[in-house]
DNA sequence: CTGAAAGCGCTTACAG
DNA sequence: CTGAAAGCGCTTACAG
């Protein structure tokens, strides 16, 4: 069993001690040229690295980061998390993957295990009633957070935000400009979080922006943003409501499945009743009908929050202005 | 600027010395209950945490394990490394996540920086050609791996094995037993890998065993895995050999590319045209068709090379043979 | 420009 | 059952 490669074993290679060693692979100024030189071929002779965790010790830098989602299943987040990957990878960070499924104890003993492994800082999508979690955190923890889609004003912690409430507006004023009246909102979960708050006002203040009538049977919840709960939730909707011609789901999965609740009830999209999705999942453009969807650059949203978080640990900066995403309409088929 | 709190500090805080506090938090043996107490009120008092870099740094154990994929972006991925993440996290390990692309030099440089980092163990699903990859990894870094169909002969690797072969025989006996004889493949990429050749094998085998020619022309490889890959394959295939009935596809997402350019072509499924995948993506079963496919248990399929990564960790026993994992026919509408 | 000393926060033998 | 010593693999002052 072939024993690790420590610096020791470098510097007995080079003739020299093991701080100069370091001061070599570390790039430090003192020192000359020749030796830098004799200690990079031992380096590179015995095939050394460092050990992150020995230099995280003393450095208190571990170049790891922490990425928590909801649910890395639901398609809206591998992208971002791919995002995240490459933003981090390009700068030699590490990056832990973490699912709270929107549960606050879950997401609280996940930063908790961060904290533990020490990560030098941490991007979440908080969960909706997340602003505990995070402040015990952060003043627990002295690191850097990044935060989407919630704002949460302190010194070390930074957001990213999507325009949800723009979002909206797109998606109704294009629903109007089609001449659509009767339009309806599926809603997602009961216990919205802030992404989902703005985009329900912005849809409540749109429809009034044009005169229209806010009917509260119109806005139907659901257990949780996926496919299926979008289908219970249109089909309820539908039979319930068949005046509706228009439907505004908070986010894509949702609206695909009210495509189908549509389909099952044999209602024609777009002709009968209009769908229109949020996220511009990948799935939208190839679903039949293709949903029309509020277009999010998720890997952009992924990349940037990445970017802003190490720039945080870079620290010539003191404070950082939130950073706000635009959103396009992207008309497909179903609207 | 808080502190952290240190191992020091609960020793002063319960009256005793720094190792009697290790072990009270360890549950060692060779300590009075009531000392154990005494301390672990300390621990609980300051809210105290070990540090996971200081142990680990003797132990040689940091609870962390990395998952290796081609492209968290890719729907096959996210409900694997999910059922990864959460095994993981059922005892107590955190993951990286990374991504290869299929990318020999970026598969090496991730290994490398998992060994920096010095995780426990890798969880890896090897591109095409990872063979050199894997043995330099294996031998310099004396950690468990488990790889994910492919195989490796080594006391330190252990082998998750979908059964292709065993799913493609299924797939083309279902489409035999409808009545097709001119049945055509996607085959994914150029440079295939095990689980490709594997799959391809099957296919070739089970047209032979029903006394059905192979037609060479008929395997149409592609540049990726994707839907895109898929439109262009299916279109090609449908334009040049209108004469097939039937394609089987390499994974899902070429399948549903072929069903949208049926679509585009004015062949219907499955009467013009037959469909069917693999993996059994959720975006499958809402597709429209629906896609009839070969169904893998992705979450489980994780949660087992978790558990086996673990397992070989916790290391009592020192042999693992593979893991085979069934597969079954998914009877949805396009086949 | 280089090396001897101290220390990051823990655990592992070794005494008692 | 408990504590003093040594050490995991590094870097950070501090001398020279």
């Amino acid at each position: 069993m072939r024993q690790r490669i420590t610096i020791e074993d470098v510097a007995r290679e080079a003739r020299v001690s093991r701080q100069t060693v370091s001061r070599a692979i570390n790039n430090k100024a003192e020192i000359s040229s020749d030796t830098q030189n004799r200690v990079l071929e031992a380096v590179e002779k015995l095939g050394y690295r460092p050990s992150r965790m020995a230099q995280g010790l003393v450095t208190q830098r571990t170049y790891t980061v922490g990425l928590v989602v909801g649910d890395i299943t639901n398609p809206f987040f591998p992208e971002i998390a791919r995002g995240v990957l490459d933003a981090a990878q390009l700068r030699g960070y590490n990056v832990f993957l973490c699912n709270t499924d929107g549960n606050l104890q879950q997401e609280f003993r996940i930063l908790q295990s961060l904290a533990d492994h020490a990560v030098d800082g941490i991007i979440i999508y908080p969960s909706y009633d997340s602003d505990d979690n995070l402040k015990t955190f952060v003043e627990q923890y002295q690191r850097p957070l990044v935060l989407v889609n919630h704002f949460f004003k302190h010194p070390r912690v930074s957001n990213v935000m999507v325009d949800n409430q723009g979002g909206a507006k797109l998606a109704v004023d294009y629903l109007v400009s089609k001449g659509h009246t009767a339009i309806s909102m599926l809603t997602g979960v009961q216990n919205p979080s802030r992404d989902r708050v703005r985009r329900i006002q912005g849809f409540r203040q749109t429809l009034a922006a044009h005169g229209l009538p806010v009917v509260e049977e119109w806005l139907v919840p659901s257990l949780d943003p996926t496919f299926e709960s979008g289908y219970e939730a249109g089909r309820y909707l539908l039979t319930h409501h068949p005046q509706v011609t228009a439907v505004f789901a908070y986010n894509d999965l949702l609206a695909l499945g009210a495509i189908r609740a549509c389909h099952d009830l044999g209602r024609r999209i777009p002709d009968d009743c209009a769908i229109i999705g949020f996220d511009d999942i990948r799935w939208a453009a190839t679903a039949t009908p293709t949903l029309t969807s509020i277009g999010v650059n998720k890997h952009y949203l992924g990349g940037q929050s990445a970017t802003r978080l190490l720039d945080m640990l870079d620290g010539s900066e003191s404070s950082f202005s939130p950073i706000y995403l635009d959103v396009e309409l992207v008309i497909r088929e179903s609207a």
